[in-house]
DNA sequence: GTGATTGCAAATCTTTTGCACTAAA
DNA sequence: TTTAGTGCAAAAGATTTGCAATCAC
């Protein structure tokens, strides 16, 4: 299903990295199937239900050297955990304080207007817009 | 300098807060002057720098029950550290990736037109935006 | 072969916790 | 008193690191 391996390989070695089994199996369960948002824990727990072995210090390398190759996109929404973003389009999040769930916003739908200045000497790099929302009340377990 | 023991201390009571010996410092160290973010470390260093004997574990609960209180409010940038913000008013930031520095934008100077919705059931809690910047190569050690 | 990559276990860093002690009301 | 608050040291959780073993080329 998805993206044959070849591609993956290929995509791999345009991003100067090795296409080694680990970073090849980690590439197949990021970009296999639809956008992602993941943590370094939950991506090698789901490399372990899969059979495929790798160490959790090697899911966290490969989770810097996709994100520095621009594979990947880091969003920090909680203190103490770092979640991994395979859409790395322009685009922002709803982040739900309740369930700790990300959810992508096209990044059209958000008109940021009339940027201020940066301080002087410095570039923007990135505009993150994070909508923290809470699961109201009376709402059913429905979803997430 | 700056406000007076006394408005501190009724500050704390309105929250509901004992207005213990470490509250009434931390807090005179954080809203004596000008709005600032600090780090739990910087603020326990801060502290001690000033002869006040507070631990770092009462810092951290202090600093949690002042954003509980409305009193703070945590800003998530970085993974792995948290700033407060003496500023609770509704606003922005800039995030220095190169220096680690955060810079209030006033509200207004960000126009975030037309909200997408919510997931169902979620309800929005607050809005953050932060426009995060790098200092660009040839500038020179003016400000961080 | 040779250098890049991996795995493991230990180390690090920030934050939280348990619990006896202290202080505010 | 009585209960909230504090300090300490230990625990927890996420992430990084050092280094020998292994793999891609």
């Amino acid at each position: 299903m998805a993206v044959p391996a070849s591609d993956l390989t290929e995509r791999l070695r345009v991003a100067g990295l090795r296409p080694t089994r680990q970073r090849l199996a980690l590439a197949r369960l990021l970009f296999g199937a639809a956008d992602r948002h993941v943590t370094a824990e939950h991506l090698h727990g789901e490399a372990q239900a899969n059979e495929i072995r790798v160490s959790l210090a090697t899911v966290y390398n490969t989770l810097h050297q996709f994100t520095a190759a621009g594979l990947l996109r880091e969003v920090v929404v909680e203190p103490g955990r770092s979640y991994f973003d395979t859409n790395v389009d322009d685009h922002h999040h709803f982040f739900c304080e309740s369930t700790g769930h990300l959810q992508d916003i096209p990044g059209e739908l958000v008109m940021v207007g009339q940027l201020p200045m940066p301080p002087e000497g410095a570039e923007i790099s990135r505009v993150d817009v994070i909508i923290r929302v809470r699961r109201n009340a009376n709402a059913n377990a429905s979803q997430d």
